[in-house]
DNA sequence: CACTTGATTGAACGATCGTTCAAGAATAAT
DNA sequence: ATTATTCTTGAACGATCGTTCAATCAAGTG
């Protein structure tokens, strides 16, 4: 609280005058993360394939040196908040997830990624994959190149029908 | 404090008579929490084929309806904490990571894992695999079983060789 | 049985938490 | 110039944080 009344140059009184609450000013600042992670994607899309992108985001996402976190806002406080922040962390990555899909689904219009594969489950499966790598990335010392570079050869490799494998439920 | 004091039965001085500090019972706290996943996967070593064990460990954790967390420990705390606390969780999860790669190079010898694939690698993706999708099973209304059949059917895959990719470094 | 040792107790510490509020200062409308 | 309106201020609230400590109690030892 007191870093936050200093870093915002308020007094308690006026604090509390321009966001109703602590949690309020947190949903604030979950809301303007999740819209510059939007923006970010959509400026992607302005100039690259919608595979390149769904590359790039990865790649921006988990390497860049010039944001401070590695770890992802949406996930930590999916994972350390319960009830309206929760739910409204819930909703932004739900939201992310929807533009992912729609990018799976015009990647394969452009051929980039064979038809036999659901764009939901790719964009689901995208967005875990993501959370994973930024919590990874966390960790000290962990070469996070090498990581993206995997995940990377993964998306490229969809241009193929999936594998028809033994799917041997248990 | 007041809840650890509660539920342990110890007041104040007893509590620093037992444990150096709060954060001295998060350590031990963690360390049975690392304990008792390596616990579990050793259980499964007994009866499984090395990549049923991988196989059958995803499903365990993440799927999990006994267990009372669907997110990690480990990753939570190496996102929320810093210090001592990150390190030790840093620890944990190189360890588990050893034993993950470990399993892949048995399935590698089994022939159930193509042995083009590199262990060290794999042990790494299947670890943030798990971490991301353990993240998304926290979200409400989450699939988690869709995700997991997603994961294992990337895991059965790789009993055929690495797909030849177009590798275009950026 | 006196006696050292170890654990348990409960009060108290200063710090911070998130928040409220009455009083004052600045600004705009009349 | 005066009033009405909004903003800012700083003190104070009760709650909890993590921790310390002197005092009390219990157990085992000689």
């Amino acid at each position: 609280m007191k870093d936050l009344g200093d870093v915002l140059g308020l007094k308690p009184g006026s604090f509390y005058g321009a966001f109703e609450s602590k949690e309020g000013l947190f949903l604030l600042a979950l809301d303007r993360y999740a819209a510059d992670g939007a923006a970010r994607l959509a400026e992607l899309e302005v100039s690259l394939e919608p595979l390149e992108v769904l590359i790039d985001h990865l790649r921006q996402v988990v390497l860049a040196t010039d944001r401070p976190a590695r770890a992802c806002m949406l996930s930590k406080t999916l994972l350390e908040t319960e009830g309206a922040l929760k739910a409204r962390a819930d909703a932004h990555l739900s939201e992310m997830e929807a533009r992912f899909a729609t990018l799976f689904r015009k990647a394969q219009s452009a051929a980039d990624i064979h038809r036999a594969h659901d764009p939901a489950h790719l964009a689901r499966r995208y967005q875990a994959d993501l959370i994973g790598l930024r919590a990874m990335a966390e960790r000290p010392g962990t070469d996070a190149a090498t990581l993206v570079a995997d995940s990377v050869a993964g998306l490229r490799a969809l241009s193929e029908p999936p594998r028809a494998d033994r799917v041997a439920e248990t």
